[in-house]
DNA sequence: TCGATTTAGTAAATCGATTTAGTTGATAAA
DNA sequence: TTTATCAACTAAATCGATTTACTAAATCGA
């Protein structure tokens, strides 16, 4: 369990450091079949493996990629970094880890900390801040692959769910169940690609049905001021929502918690339809439809798009769309 | 944001590498105010950072510490780790997070791996069937401190929960609802402290209460054999039990799904409180009642220890207790 | 048979820090 | 005046790999 170097190996193989080293490598040009077995010996008898500090700082590759998010404790997030793990692991990769909490000042320190700390690559789900930061990076020659959200001006490789088309397919069935009037609840969208095209495809949907695009229906939600108008009040007015269609999990049990204070019933009331997967649906009152990314594979995905960026250089432009599917529980009424 | 190195601070202070070097990491006997000045006008100007990997290769120690769970995607899991991370953060400390899916031989090749890479510690959630090889690598001079299950045999530092008090606590509780009959659903706990402590605190509070204890009471479950018995015809025979005790978030869940397909209403056909907090319970069919860990705070002083391992050098044999908390909500009735 | 080429391997430089063992010039003690 | 001490620095070794440039022996072609 002692720690063996490179010299250890080379004294107990009677052969050089290089020798040994080019061995290591795979560089087997000009080497007689007596040396390799020779090392090959020594190698396991001692069981040597090769520090990957002084590998790294000759190098100048960690074989470490960054990651940054908003929080690891997401339930969609924790399923993404297990998906980018996995695969790291399978390619000898290590994987640091940095939370924003959706604070631009945190991204940019953290994308300086894993550029210092000479990591290969980054995989970053970007607070849409700092994305001039990000390119000056990705121009520098650091690989980054984005996830979860596209913002304007990013040129870069990216995973992300087809949002669109899953915004349509949710909005066409709600409509099949006799939905005209669907409340389409979103952040702003100004600048974040990834969300207006949920409202494209929401937009799609209605039209392709006939269905004139109201507005009204056309809600945002902020991450500290929370709902534009009360939930509540929306549906007192003349014409009012018949179908709540969320657009982030924070959204959705947001209005989830709104709806269940004020003694409104779904789907008896109102029909509700979220983005993005609930934890634990199985066991809520009433449970919840939603569209569901594919977190995991999203992580896969990344990693295997960087990983390539990284070993073969061949660093361009790529956009990976994931499909997303509708699962259908029971807060959809048919009407 | 090229890469600025300690030669280039030298040459622009027009001092050696070592007077800058000295200077970095506070050696300032004998140094002059004025080349003080010149450094740090250097270093501030060139916006120098220290190559961490040259750094670790000489120093032999890498600010980066190593974490071993099950899986990384676990309510309390993802909330250890990001008090892990929090707390290394204010530390400049690196965190790399191994998941084994309670396998013992992938927890084997992730300590030799995290070894390997020279990780300055490590935190472990423990499978228990390395407890050898553990105290090995410890044995080594590698700090480890572990979490989350304490099994019998392990000499060292641990985080561990007040199991014994919270199952006293939550058992009290139902008793002074007036439950006698109360199923305690757990682990086999055979060398596994952490387990045996919560039947140690249910029994210690039924005899407190001078209850006696029907062994026929206390059901096993197992990760991939299920239920020693039916719970459902658990409730069928002659004294039934009144109320369920699940010792750990899988077999509260998988309970819960049993009773919920067989119509068995909770709270009341039965009463259930479980260990260990539910995502999203506030929007439950049934707010299930449960004792809390506080995950982000284990991750915290779990890194606190290890830190002071690390940097004190006062490698002892710690352990750590946190009290844990009862979430009261509505899974238990008063009989 | 002699220079050229090929085979097989090694010595030494390098990556970017830290640290030890000196060096130099100034001051203090004898 | 000479030696010892001290302040303020620096040259060079080191951490453990990789890699380049080089050497020595064997083989080849004419």
């Amino acid at each position: 369990m002692s720690k063996i170097k490179l010299i250890d190996v080379a004294n107990l193989a009677g052969v050089s450091k290089s020798t040994v080293s080019q061995y290591l490598n795979g560089r087997f040009d000009y080497m007689s079949e007596k040396t390799k077995e020779r090392i090959k010996r020594a190698v396991s008898e001692l069981n040597y493996v090769p520090n990957p500090i002084a590998r790294s700082l000759k190098l100048d590759k960690t074989k470490t990629i960054g990651v940054i998010v908003r929080d690891i404790t997401g339930f969609d997030t924790s399923r993404t970094i297990r998906g980018i793990d996995d695969y790291c692991k399978t390619s000898d990769y290590n994987v640091l880890i940095y939370n924003t909490d959706v604070d631009p000042e945190v991204e940019a320190r953290s994308l300086e900390a894993l550029y210092q700390l000479r990591v290969d690559g980054i995989i970053i789900a970007p607070t849409g801040k700092n994305t001039d930061l990000i390119n000056k990076y990705i121009a520098n020659g650091l690989p980054i692959v984005n996830f979860q959200l596209e913002h304007d001006g990013n040129e870069k490789s990216i995973i992300i769910s087809d949002y669109r088309k899953a915004a349509y397919d949710a909005t066409e069935y709600l409509i099949t169940l006799g939905h005209q009037r669907i409340c389409f609840m979103t952040q702003d969208f100004t600048n974040v690609k990834s969300r207006m095209d949920r409202y494209l495809g929401y937009a799609d949907a209605l039209n392709h049905y006939g269905i004139p695009v109201d507005e009204q229906l056309v809600q945002y939600w902020h991450r500290n001021s929370g709902f534009q108008s009360s939930p509540k009040n929306l549906l007192n007015e003349i014409n009012p929502p018949t179908a709540f269609f969320t657009q982030h999990l924070p959204i959705t049990t947001e209005l989830l918690a709104m709806l269940n204070a004020a003694n409104i019933s779904i789907p008896d009331d109102v029909s509700l339809l979220g983005f993005d997967d609930i934890p634990m649906a199985a066991f809520f009152k009433v449970p919840i439809t939603v569209v569901t990314q594919n977190p995991y594979e999203i992580g896969r995905e990344a990693t295997k798009l960087l990983l390539n960026n990284i070993n073969n250089k061949e660093w361009g432009r790529q956009k990976v769309m994931l499909p997303c599917s509708l699962t259908e529980r029971l807060s959809c009424k048919k009407l």
